[in-house]
DNA sequence: CAGTTTGTTCAAAAAAACTTGAACAATCTT
DNA sequence: AAGATTGTTCAAGTTTTTTTGAACAAACTG
């Protein structure tokens, strides 16, 4: 089946290949971005963009890590609203061009905008369906429980609430240099 | 579709079942469980457990929660490894029961125990198999590139390392009234 | 504006994760 | 020790998530 052997010498576009290294590392950010709750092909994007000095095409991408046109372009989107990666200025050609975000804080807190927060949101509302269930409910054991339910579940929004900031904060406080807040 | 109406007064054995408000919370513990990577089974033990003041034991659950033994008792494995759930003392019958761990720093501190430092174990030798790769590599290029993303991993890593025992003390400092650390 | 190039969408295929239940093991009961 | 009860395991089935690629849209080019 695979007898075109020679003869096409250096028609075979010069496809770039991966370094060892970068394998290695691609591989690790899959593995990191499973275990964050994301897509492999996340990872395996960011990483790619991460161990490179120039911004990468979405054609480049889609061949070095051998994926799909739509993993590639859903993969990259998701990424730039996590702010995990974004699009390098133009550069005289057409086509897009992407670079990984390399610090920590804004990597953490563009996940957890993304993720926590909506999530803390949604909290708000499903706690005051709750509460109302309670009220409705006839039994008068029932009610006195499900009250210290909800005080409980209500306590630990707040906490929650309270510890994302600090989570923000702390990390990357020494990332690199004191830099500006380019916010 | 609800015209069963009247007419089953007492035949059908009692089987117990959930408040309403219950429900809610089960539901909203389902969709938490899921946001932190585990099985939406586990979110439902845990939150059937939350609900109740008395424990539960394992054909309680299943049968509560219509979820199958296996499901059940993996459910409940899991979630003691993780703290969230123990085992009461037994009460004169023999069957294993269940409450729930309901401070937040318990719960917090023994997910991160169980999720997150064990990656940040796997990533210091990840981060060793790396540098060997570099090390390895031939183009001078490729080589001095490879260092300066291991520096970068070596940072991150190093922060949240940091990071993690800083979440472990803040969630739950006012948790409750101050409690001795029984730990 | 016809032809190219670049990027998006989404239904269907593939892969991964979760659940089930029957067989098994362990423990208690009489 | 046979029988009953409680809990575990895991292969197979189900559900959910992810990936693919072909059709489409948008933006440039000559």
């Amino acid at each position: 089946m695979n007898t075109f052997s020679v003869a096409n010498t250096d028609l075979v576009k010069k496809t770039e290949v991966l370094e060892e290294w970068e394998s290695a590392v691609i591989d690790l950010f899959l593995n990191a971005a499973n275990s964050f709750g994301l897509p492999k092909s996340y990872g395996q994007i960011y990483g790619l963009l991460f161990c490179r000095d120039k911004p990468l095409a979405m054609d480049e991408v889609m061949n070095l890590l051998q994926i799909s046109k739509g993993s590639a372009s859903q993969g990259l989107r998701a990424l730039r609203r996590l702010g995990a990666v974004s699009i390098a200025l133009a550069t005289g050609d057409r086509k897009e061009r992407f670079i990984a975000e390399i610090r920590l804080r804004k990597l953490v807190s563009g996940f957890l905008r993304e993720q926590a927060d909506p999530h803390l949101d949604k909290g708000v509302s499903r706690l005051k369906q709750i509460e109302d269930l309670i009220n409705s409910s006839n039994s008068r054991d029932s009610h006195s429980r499900g009250a210290r339910r909800h005080e409980i579940l209500s306590g630990w929004h707040r906490q929650m609430s309270r510890l994302l900031p600090w989570v923000k904060m702390i990390v990357g406080k020494s990332d690199r240099l004191p830099q500006k807040n380019k916010d």
